[in-house]
Parts: C-alpha cells; sequence; structure tokens
DNA sequence: AATGAATGAGGCTTCATTCAT
DNA sequence: AATGAATGAAGCCTCATTCAT
C-alpha cells in the first residue's frame, strides 16, 4: 500500500485492530511464529486485506514500535509532577514506566523481539535510547541539587536505572512475579531511588 | 543422529565449531532469523553435515542453553570467597556474572530469543531462576547477619540485581557502552549493594 | 457492466483514458505484467471504477485490439491511390502502414504480447492475418499485370512485406532509430518494392 | 543460490533439463503463464529444486536469452563460408538465421515475451543489435565491393533483414506456414539479395 | 459514477530435513 | 565424515474481482 491511502473511518478502525490483534500475538508467539493469516484471522478479516494496511509483515511491526513508544514518554511525562524535586521526579518516572509496561506488556514485548533488519534495529534501540537520555537528564539535575552522590556516572546511572525498570516489568508480564502492578512499581521506585542516593531513608521523604 | 555418537578429536573441533557459529548468529539475527544453512555457511561445511552432528536446529539451541548455564554458574562460583560476608559475596557475584555474561554475550543474547517451544521455554527461563535463587539466598544471608535492611521481600531483590546485571551486560553487548568490562562490572556491584543495603558507605566499608 | 450500458459524455471520456491509459501500459510492460491498479492509477481513479466501465482485464484489450486493427485498415485504404498500379499500390499501403504503426506505436505493441487464452490469440492473428491477405491481393496483381516477377509464391511475399513492416515500426517504436517517420516510411516502401520486383539472378553475382 | 554453486555431472544435466523444460514452457504459455511449478513438473522435479539451481524465475529467463544468443552467432558463422563475397555471406546469414531460428523456436519465441524489468529488457535487446550489427558490417563490405548500390543507409538495410528473418521464422513457428524450413530458409536469402540489390528505380513503374 | 474496503485463489519463495553417494 | 541433491510443507504476498456506501 502506499503511504498516503486516504482512509475512512471504518478503515481506521480496521486498521487499529489489525494492529491490535498483531501485537498480542508477537508478544505471544514472537514476531517469526506468528503469521499474516493469525493476525488476519484474530481480526476476522480475509488474509489480502492486511495488505490494504500495511506494506507487509514488518510494516506493522514498526508502526507497532513506533506508536509504543511515544506512549509511554506520554505516559511518563503525565507522572511526573514539575514542581518536586528531581529525585521524587525520578520515582514517579520510574513508578510509571513500570505500572505502564506491565499493563501494556504486549505491546512492550516486541521490544525483545528478534530481526535482521539493520534499520528496525535502530528504531528498537532509539526507544530504550531516547528513555535513558530522559532519566540521565533528571540525574544530573539531582546531582546538581545536591540531592545524590555525584560519584558515578549519570549516563551509566540512567542505564541502570532502565535496565530496572525494563526487567521488572518482563518478569511480571512473564507471570514469575505474583504481586500487584502497584506494590511493583512502588518497590522499582524506592529500589532506584535507594541505589542512586545511597541511603534512602536518610535522604528522601521520612 | 544419536547422542551416543562417539567423536574423533577432529569430530569433536567440528562441533564446537558449529556450535560456536550457531551461538554468534542465534544472538545476533535471533533463533528463527537463523537458518541452519548460515550456521554451516559460518563454519564453512556442507549443510548437510549438521545434521550428523546435531539432532535437528532445537537441540543446537539447547546444547547452548545448558553449557551456557553451568558455566556462568562456575564462573560465579569461583568469583565468590566464601569465607566473606553475603553482602561482599553479592557484590562478587554480581561482578562475575557482568564480566561473564559481557565476555561471552553472543551466547547471552540468547536468553532473550523468542520461541514458540514450550520446551525450550522452560529450559531458558530455569537458567535464570537459578541465579535468581543463588541470590535470594545470599540476600537472606545478608539479612539474617543484620547487613541489610529486611523490609523487602528477597526475592524481589533477587529480581531487581539480576534484571540489573542482565540489562548492564546487554546494554554492553550492543556496543552502547565504551566502558571498559571492568569498569562496568565494579559500577555493577557497586550499583546493586547500594540497593540493596540503603547506603553503601556507611554500611559496607571499602 | 452490461454491454449495453448507455454512457453519457463524461462516461465515454472517462471509458477512453482508461483505454489509452491500458494501451499505453500493456504495451510497455505487457498484458500479464500490467495490473488493474495500475491502469486506474494512471487514470487517476479508483480501483473499483475500471470495473463500471469494462467486463474484466481481458475485454479492455479485446477492445483495443479491434479498434486498432480497424483503424490500421481504414488508414491503408485511405493511403491507396484506387487509380495506382499495384505496385505502386502496394508501396502506399506499406507506407501507410509504417507511419500508422508507429505514431500508434502502443497499440501495435499489443500484438506481439503473449496470452494463455486461445479466443484472445485467434483475434491477435486474426489482425495479421487480414493486413497479408489485402498485401497477397495487391500482389497477384501487380504479377498478373507483368510487374514483378511470378516466381515466388505471393502470400509468402505478402508474409515478408508485412514482417518488414512491423519490425521496422517495431524498432521506431523502441527508440533505436532516430530517423524521422517520413523517411522511414519511405524507406520500407522502397526495401519492399525493391524485394518483390527484383530479379536475383540477375544482379548478384552468380 | 549462490552463483558459485559447484555443480556434480548429475547436478548440470538437472540443471539442463530445468533450462529446456522452462524454454517450452515459456514459449508455449508465454513467461507470466509459466509456473515453477510447472517446469518442476515437466522435469520430474520437485518445486524446491528449482531454487537449488536458480535464484529465481527471472534467473532461468536470463540464462535462456544468454545461451540463446550464442548459439544463433555460432550457427550464422558456421553458415557463412569466408572466401565468399559479402553478398553470398548474407544470403547465407540470412537462411542459417531461419533455419535456426526456426528451429529452435521454442528458445526464439522467448525474444517476444514481455518484461517490467529493464535490466531484462536490455539483455534482449542487446541480443538483436549484436545481430544487426553483423549485418550491417556485411552489408559494408558489399558496398565497398560495389556489389550492392550505395544510396541506402546500410544499418537501416541491416534491420530490414533483421526483421524479416525474425518474422519469417516467427511465422513458421505459429504454424501459419507449412512450407519445409529449407524452403522458407532459401525464400529469405532471396528475398533478402533482392532487396538489398535491386534498384526501385530502373524497375518499377516511375 | 465513483470510492474505499474486502475477498480468496494462487503464485513465488524459503528452509528444515532427508537421501544418495 | 562430508557433500551436493532432493523433498515438501508452509509462509508471504499479489491481484483480479466483488461489495457496500
Amino acid at each position: 500500500m502506499s503511504d498516503e491511502r486516504r482512509l475512512t473511518e471504518q478503515g481506521r478502525e480496521r486498521k487499529q485492530q489489525l494492529l491490535d490483534r498483531a501485537a498480542e500475538l508477537f508478544s505471544e508467539r514472537g514476531y517469526a511464529a506468528t503469521r499474516i493469516v493469525d493476525i488476519c484471522e484474530a481480526a476476522g478479516v480475509a488474509k489480502g486485506l492486511f495488505y490494504w494496511y500495511f506494506e507487509n509483515k514488518e510494516a506493522v511491526f514498526r508502526e507497532l514500535v513506533v506508536s509504543m513508544r511515544l506512549r509511554l514518554r506520554r505516559a511518563q511525562g503525565e507522572a511526573i509532577d514539575p514542581l518536586a524535586d528531581p529525585v521524587t521526579q525520578i520515582r514517579q518516572g520510574t513508578e510509571a514506566s513500570v505500572r505502564f509496561m506491565a499493563e501494556h506488556a504486549s505491546y512492550f514485548a516486541l521490544l525483545e523481539v528478534e530481526t535482521r533488519d539493520r534499520e528496525l534495529a535502530r528504531l528498537l534501540r532509539t526507544g530504550s535510547e531516547v528513555h535513558q537520555a530522559d532519566t540521565a537528564r533528571l540525574i544530573r539535575h539531582a546531582m546538581a541539587a545536591g540531592l545524590i552522590p555525584c560519584d558515578e556516572d549519570p549516563d551509566l546511572l540512567a542505564l541502570a536505572v532502565v535496565g530496572t525498570v525494563a526487567h521488572l516489568a518482563n518478569a511480571h508480564r512473564h507471570g514469575r512475579l505474583t504481586l500487584p502492578i502497584d506494590e511493583l512499581a512502588s518497590f522499582a521506585g524506592r529500589w532506584v531511588v535507594r541505589a542512586l542516593a545511597g541511603h534512602d531513608r536518610a535522604l528522601i521523604g521520612r
């Protein structure tokens, strides 16, 4: 299909259906093990229709990755209180990330997908890089404000933060954790802040 | 091929070549996107030979997973000083893990690979569960010894530890990090201990 | 669509647009390699509209072949002076054919198109057979009038005439020739007349 | 398949079988209407084997075109007496071409095949250009030797020669001609020589 | 008349696996 | 041990055609 295909209201809905089903199936079975027919059957349409909305299998994937990236960032932005101190903001961002990623597990599972395609790989990486850069910025603020020690590299710290978040959400998705999502999010926040600040009780909140 | 196949010296070498190439390719492209031909071409042998050494595609994968698991555990064991306190042991185990995983990156990437096969998935999960259980045990010792606060769930803490390790090693593998491996390992140790103990400087001496 | 469809003025124009685009595309890429969408896109209409004007893909093709045949014959008829001698008439017909075929190149390329359909193949053949029969008749007249030697089969001669014409026009269409069309037509006339009228034995050595 | 696949004796035979069947089917039904399965079934092998020997459908076609071009040129070369005068050589070349093209009709039908691919189109054109250039050279010799008049463009004459040959062979292939092949070839020789050597003005009408 | 949506048969191609030598 | 050849199931994608609006 051409990029500029004009879609009617119905068309947009149908496309979204396909995207949703694809996200689910990709995350359940993996990219390679999900067939176009599976997606179409799940959406209740004929095989050929897929190609009315997407150029090919990889294109759906690409579209999912992009939209997911945007939504995560928005969720983080909404969770962060602009008036709070940077450490609190990090905690809020961390909690929001864990919550969002666990809730939209089917989307985020896609990130782990394998790919031979360089372009796609780049796209995937970009996502976490943005996340990491956002975090690094907050960490620098916190250092400048004297809230956390300055003896570690902010980028390295940010990498560890992002890593923890991703891993916890992932474990939750795979059912390795029975914990309610809110408790997991709050645990992640505490963990990250402790690791950043050196000692939570003394420095942060009560 | 039968499991009992007695291999000559040359045979064992050839098999190892195939295993090594398979590990590289699987981790670069993923399981599904790696073809038997790719592995054989990389090893410089004809496609038919693959089945002289392995029963099928999945068998190589299984063999890789198992051997990798063993080696990681051995590396951790060797790094841990049996006479040290539990927190120090966690730090040592963490450092060893990061170092080992980064060094054998192509092997460990396999853990992230998707699979539809339940049996295979179980195998993969078992690996990190063992790692996590080892860590949780140490954490419980540390709590019992009063070295770290008892107000978090040891299993949850262990999960976070494992997650950080995996993510950092992974980032190193993808070249997102220019840090020397030793510094990365040592950073991981500090991060984990701070997060566990609340404040590294105060509690855990040097 | 029904054959009886009464078209408005605009309707006839739209249909002609589709026919023209189809002719161009068929001749450029061949029948099989031309998709309905291509034709519609070239005409700037939606795919569905095609079937308002034509029963199916083959129907356009048929319509093109038939109309082209008629027009060629008319062009030849108009170019031939009914009072001239047969050889001159052949020359005139040849010139007119080359000119017409080169000018309507996109139509005539269709004749070379492959097809599996027997009915369609028959239609295509009929066209050149009529052309050939017309020529053969003139050749017989010329023989009867003693203008050209009688030692060759008139049908075979006609076949060669038609072949030359088609090939030259074709070469012109493919841009293999920079010659102005009028010069090409006149060359074709001379060539054909020489070949028909010449005495090979007399002229060329042994 | 890679270009450098090393084939055993058996392999080369099998490949030739596939090429032969492909040539037959392409010429009978056209390129587009011939399926890979058809070729394989005709050769009595499984569908997948096709791709052991050829990269894809178009690759067979390409290989056929190239081999056919070589063989035609060789046939012409063998038919031409190097000691004869140029006009006789042209006649010999013409006869050989008609005979060869009619005999290997299934190969030459491929030349008329449609294609969307520019590279392929170029390949096809090159074939007739070589043929035409060979002929043009002989014509120039004949002019230099005073055997044929110099008042026409040698390239244009060569084009007409090639066109006649192709058209006659083609008509024979399509069964529009019942003439024995030898008579057809000899007719083509006479026709061409007459057209080249004749003086139209002198012989016909005004 | 015109459009965008939908269908589904069918072709091309891939690739794990097996076979013969 | 090792190779090239062979198989066939299965997936991706195309496209003529039809439908609903």
